[in-house]
DNA sequence: CTAAACCCTACAAAGGTGGTAGAGTAACCG
DNA sequence: CGGTTACTCTACCACCTTTGTAGGGTTTAG
């Protein structure tokens, strides 16, 4: 069930927050995790993980914060959940960035289930890598 | 990233391994833990939750064994997720058999969070609950 | 200089996952 | 009717991940 963690929401959360800053601002990390309820120490390491991968900057001392360092089209719901969480698919035999045989699966070519969630994995890929920050701000609310 | 627990994946193998065997057919627990490479006494609890569900009958004594309650095409890999693994959705607050409200979300109509997850909830959805034991036993395999 | 803000490492409580163990009950077979 | 086989049920547990907390250290504005 747990497609997407705790971690990696909060993760989410504070890049959308920075999106919606507006491109070259920077917030606190004290003013992301009390405006999205985020424990601040734990968005700390989150942050910090985010500015090692390349998608943020950090300004420290007095008047620090952070921003993006790319532009919100550019980075994808995909991209991040990797990050966070590591390989989207349910399956490590379906993952293309971090492919194993499942141990307890004879022959792949002939796996019911591995074909079945091949297509489930097909079709979350296809939303979350074409999903961006920026497209995020405009998708109407559908009815699940 | 497990949408799918080992539970469920050795559930679901032993549904495959029951329908596979036929209409009427029926299966003994040792031989289907033996073809599928699953631990017997864990593959035993899985079962009996099964049977508690009315997914499958057992017979007792010598010769007895698991089989099928329903046709092949009437069981869906959703319907047993669901059961072993409780539900589907990646945020609590996309579950529709059980629906609760994201601790940290201030506003779920402007949660882009939840926005971008609804769609992936919905193509989830769209293949696990059309795809039956049976059907998954003629589905082509796809390039992930 | 000092206070605010980011950087970094370590640790830990809680819960879930993936099993094991062992005794009990039903059914078939000779 | 006794023994063997196979399902039933409950309890338990070792390990791992998740979700944080703690407590410093370092940089910078003013």
């Amino acid at each position: 069930m747990a497609l997407i963690s705790q971690k990696a929401k909060y993760g989410l959360r504070a890049l959308v927050a920075l999106a919606k800053a507006g491109p070259g601002a920077s917030l606190m990390i004290s003013d992301i995790a009390r405006d999205q309820a985020i424990p601040k120490k734990f968005l700390e390491q989150i942050l910090l993980e985010l500015k090692r991968a390349g998608l943020v900057y950090s300004k420290r001392g007095r008047l620090g914060g952070y921003g993006l360092l790319r532009a919100p089209e550019e980075i994808t719901f995909g991209e991040v959940l990797r990050l966070i969480d590591g390989p989207i698919a349910p399956l490590p035999c379906l993952s293309k960035i971090a492919y194993r045989r499942c141990m307890d699966c004879g022959d792949e070519a002939s796996c019911e289930i591995r074909h079945v969630f091949a297509r489930v994995t097909l079709a979350t890929r296809e939303v979350l890598d074409r999903t961006s920050l920026a497209a995020s701000l405009s998708i109407p609310e559908i009815v699940v």
